[in-house]
DNA sequence: TGAATTCCATATCGAATGCTATGGAATAGC
DNA sequence: GCTATTCCATAGCATTCGATATGGAATTCA
């Protein structure tokens, strides 16, 4: 044991993940991570392996916030179309902050990177899936509790639901205000009635 | 006058917008730029005043061809959700090539480019309206003909069927297979019974 | 044929990139 | 207090970036 390091990895990679978030993975140099997280080179490629490795990181940051939080959302107890309208709702104030649209992180990825880079198409991949799965838990229930019609494919519905999550994102990275926002979850919501 | 140029502009504009497509703004370089199209330094600063500018016409290029021929496609006569759903799978053609999926550059640039390039994010959204514009025409030519109830939202419908289009551009994009994304093409086109 | 002009090919520019090396400061165990 | 070890700060590495400069080839007009 010798001198600690003066920074918190957790802390340090939820700056990268923001930074990432904002401006994409080639626009963001390593300097801009060292100033954005405040700490410096030998710590970054100590505790991550390289930019890649830190967007990596950043990557699974943001599925243990983020998406975690919109799960969390969608198993809230209520009628399924406030659930589903209240969790996309939930999305439009995280991806439209005071200093611009961003988006979302993992759609973001998925256009910029998951066609040249396995490991973030992985993860991007992995994080649908964990989206669909909390929309099919949602809508078989409310199918159970005759909220929606037996006759339903959940499995189409769950993937259309999720789809609509990384359009919300899209809508919002594309600089369109929240009302444009609002009517496209208003309208995709209504496929449910 | 003097010695002519050996390359034609439209021709290499074309290359540069597929490179463009392909790879986004940011990882592309002149020297990718002057392979694809094989035209030197010179002609392609000659003709478009420098990277951006060349960026800026590939997106005119891709409106003027891409785009047109959608909104070709929606234009065809017959049942409205039969037209919709060619128009949808004709995307999925254009979107998913032998060389791997590039998606759609409009879609793309909202993604990249859309909240640090006004310019760039000016095309996008000229892009989406005119495909708004499309389905909107379609979309009362449907009412008109009782193929769709009057008390339908056709403005509202038209925007969704716009960004259901970077939906399926971003699927594609990110790597999803074409079975998935023609579920979500059934899925979006239902909302019109 | 020769001067003028425009193009092509390439060398080169300063700046920025991802990454590494170096030297000194801070802490631990002895 | 001394040595070993780990961290911080910064300089530096080779490479690539967007953009420009240069020199010769090709063409037009006289």
């Amino acid at each position: 044991m010798a001198r600690p390091r003066e920074f918190e990895p957790e802390e340090a990679l939820d700056k990268a993940m923001r930074q990432f978030w904002t401006k994409g993975y080639h626009d963001t140099s390593i300097r801009d991570l060292v100033e954005a997280t405040g700490v410096n080179y030998y710590g970054l490629y100590g505790v991550f392996e390289n930019k890649h490795g830190l967007f990596l990181a950043a990557l699974d940051r943001y599925r243990d916030t983020v998406t975690a939080e919109i799960l969390a959302q969608l198993k809230q107890p209520g009628p399924l179309t406030d659930v589903i309208t209240k969790t996309y709702e939930h999305l439009l104030n995280i991806g439209k902050t005071r200093c611009g649209p961003i988006g979302c992180l993992m759609c973001n990825t998925a256009v910029e990177l998951a066609s040249e880079d396995p490991a973030a198409a992985s993860k991007v991949h992995a994080n649908m899936a964990q989206l669909r799965k909390g929309f099919r838990a949602k809508l078989t229930e409310a199918q159970q509790s005759g909220e929606l019609a037996v006759e339903r494919d959940v499995g189409a519905l769950a993937e259309f639901l999720t789809t609509t999550v990384y359009s919300l994102a899209l809508l919002l990275r594309s600089g369109c205000d929240k009302a444009y926002v609002r009517r496209h979850i208003r309208t995709a919501v209504s496929l449910l009635d």
